[in-house]
DNA sequence: AGGTCCGTTTCCGGTGAGTGGAAGACTGGG
DNA sequence: CCCAGTCTTCCACTCACCGGAAACGGACCT
């Protein structure tokens, strides 16, 4: 394992062992799962410490600090994107009664910047922050359908991971599914993640007129989607005209 | 001006200059805010660029990138208190359609981890990952009320930024204030950031029994507070259940 | 077309911020 | 008490980082 010379790449290095699965760790545990020496480690951790960046709570484990969650809160999926989108999610939620996220696309994966969820919703797996692929999600179909071209063949030449019987898993079948994104204006995910849920996402545009972002409602097998479409397509559009889209 | 001579420190500078009124900026402002000279300041971004700390809009200008968000979100606020506290969040929202926040303290400051608004509501001046002093908002009294004895006194030794004529703004009014708050078990801000809200804050505890956040809703002045008091308190009690605490 | 201005990018010799192995300190369990 | 694991401190050495200066590129004006 190689790990960076420079100052700045050990930092991410250190940052990167954080993840949701493994949200704090002692000392050892980061000079380990990132390879820098304990004493570099150690002094990286305090400088991190002195910013902010980390967080020490009373059992000596070290988290993710606020300072970097302030910052987070400042990048234009958040503040731009995120605020003016939420009362839209909110009605969609209300509405519907199902989890509803917004996304967006950094390279081949899906980042959600914001989820509504009840207590009692289908599914939880994901949350703000979190990654996907873009090829087995209803935002991620949207967001690549819409992609610049390169994108799009970045995508279909990359592996397409499959988490169920059900996830689109050959060039030829995203290829397909893409264009019917595109000609139907949404997407539905049928059980490409998990075996008892869809997901019905609508495009959010901005000024310009380009994708930048999705919205989509995740339900039950059970759920007709056509119930939810018209009100994920209708958020979409809402968001738009908030992000300044005229039609 | 001096500028830090560690790399992290000049890191942090940079990114300090980033604030909800300057979400973006160009090379040359980064260097002229941050007081680094024009080629570190060019160097520095370039990193931060190369690890998604910012990236870069069309137009050139720099924005805090993906990555800071995504660790921002594994915080624990973002991660443990808001992913927990969001459907009772959401069901506050929906009983009173007003403006829902949760906050932690830090220092003699309230920031907001989430922020539930509709397009009408009354007021928007908080935002997700944004600061407030403690002795002028809602959360902020519950939050010190509840705090260790030696915060309590910090604040009370330092100034108390004044917003509105209604702010509390002598030590002696703060402290009868916290008197309050604790013998009530909830905070009533009348006026103290704006002159047209009330917001009504509630506790929220941790399984250890310890006050880890505050949940609020603002309201216009001509809401009856006690309308909204007891859902807001439910709310407060029911995030702590979530949270692990046992009355 | 040429000139000017401003913002951005590149270059490179010099240097001090950062390094990590080793030793010491601390803590908890047997 | 002993042991193992975790954390903290030390310091001679070195190379990643520095920033002034030059080059580059684009917009605007005459």
């Amino acid at each position: 394992m190689s790990v960076p010379v420079s100052l700045l790449g050990r930092a991410f290095t250190l940052l990167a062992v954080f993840t949701a699965d493994r949200p704090c760790a002692t000392l050892s545990e980061l000079s380990r799962h990132s390879g820098l020496p304990l004493s570099t480690t150690h002094r990286l951790v305090k400088d991190l410490l002195a910013h902010r960046a980390l967080e020490r709570d009373a059992d000596g484990r070290f988290w993710i600090g606020l300072r970097l969650y302030e910052l987070g809160a400042l990048s234009p999926g958040a503040l731009d994107l995120r605020e003016r989108a939420l009362p839209y999610l909110e009605d969609l939620f209300e509405v519907t009664r199902h989890n509803v996220q917004l996304a967006v696309r950094d390279g081949l994966e899906v980042v959600y910047v914001e989820r509504l969820s009840a207590v009692d919703a289908v599914s939880i797996l994901t949350r703000m922050g979190s990654r996907m692929p873009l090829h087995a999600t209803g935002v991620g179909l949207v967001l690549l359908a819409f992609a610049p071209h390169e994108v799009q063949e970045e995508a279909l030449a990359a592996p397409l991971k499959r988490f169920t019987t059900h996830t689109i898993s050959t060039p030829k079948a995203l290829r397909s599914a893409l264009a019917t994104v595109r000609r139907d204006g949404y997407a539905i995910s049928d059980r490409q993640i998990e075996p008892i849920t869809y997901s019905v996402a609508a495009p959010v545009r901005n000024s310009s007129g380009d994708v930048v972002a999705a919205v989509s409602v995740v339900v039950p097998v059970e759920t007709r989607t056509d119930t939810v479409l018209p009100a994920v397509r209708a958020c979409g559009r809402a968001i738009s005209r908030a992000m300044g889209w005229r039609s």
